[in-house]
DNA sequence: TCGCGGATGAACT
DNA sequence: GTTCATCCGCGAG
């Protein structure tokens, strides 16, 4: 499929690892694709967490409840759930099914789309598109309408990979929480300016 | 570049 | 009533 010139295969349930860290390592580089009815956004993921069966931080520590039901899909569905009151979160499910955890996506550079994410997102700067969860959710039109598709499949969210190789990505400890806050989880690509978070951590 | 406080809604005690 | 996997604007350094 040709996206603004991009090449891109949507990836399939059988591409994805299913295991947490393996995920949130395996997604940088990749692309979030959004179909919309007007028009279709697209970013390479840059930075992404890993929430981890047994994890203090994460929301499935408590054990399955209505809000938290997609992590327990298999591998490959969103989850989506609004934090702060103001912010939407797009996760992905990242273990076998009856298992909770979840990949957070925290960082996209645009790739195509940008005007409407400019739209959407109310400012001109490239590099404020999608720098945050919250930001990638508001630039992508991403809420709770989103929450629970299975990735593989569903017609306007999707996972892609247009051949590009990623480096290697760097690793931190995650951003905004307080539990289990010391465990290296974060992946981001060092050295781009989409990334999230303080110069310190990115360094 | 950083750290702070307010906005805002859902889930849980 | 408290706790958030955040963002934005502001002021200090």
């Amino acid at each position: 499929l040709k996206i603004e010139g991009f090449s891109v295969r949507r990836l399939r349930h059988r591409d994805l690892p299913e295991e947490t860290v393996a995920l949130a390592r395996f997604l940088i580089g990749k692309l979030v694709v959004r179909r919309a009815p007007e028009g279709t956004a697209m970013g390479r993921i840059v930075e992404t967490e890993a929430y981890l069966p047994y994890d203090a931080a994460a929301h499935t520590f408590i054990g399955e409840t209505p809000r938290n039901r997609p992590l327990f899909l298999r591998h490959g569905h969103a989850y989506v759930y609004l934090a702060y009151g103001t912010s939407w979160m797009l996760n992905v499910s990242s273990e076998k099914a009856g298992v909770g955890a979840g990949v957070l996506i925290r960082a996209l550079e645009p790739l195509a789309g940008i005007q409407l994410m400019r739209e959407r997102r109310g400012t001109e700067k490239l590099l404020d598109l999608a720098r945050g969860p919250g930001r990638v959710a508001q630039a992508l039109a991403i809420d709770r309408r989103l929450d629970g598709v299975d990735l593989s499949t569903d017609p306007n969210l999707w996972l892609g990979d247009d051949g590009f190789a990623a480096a290697e990505p760097s690793i931190s400890v995650r951003i905004g929480i307080t539990k289990d806050a010391h465990r290296p989880l974060r992946f981001f690509v060092r050295g781009s300016r989409f990334v999230s978070g303080t110069k310190a951590l990115n360094g």
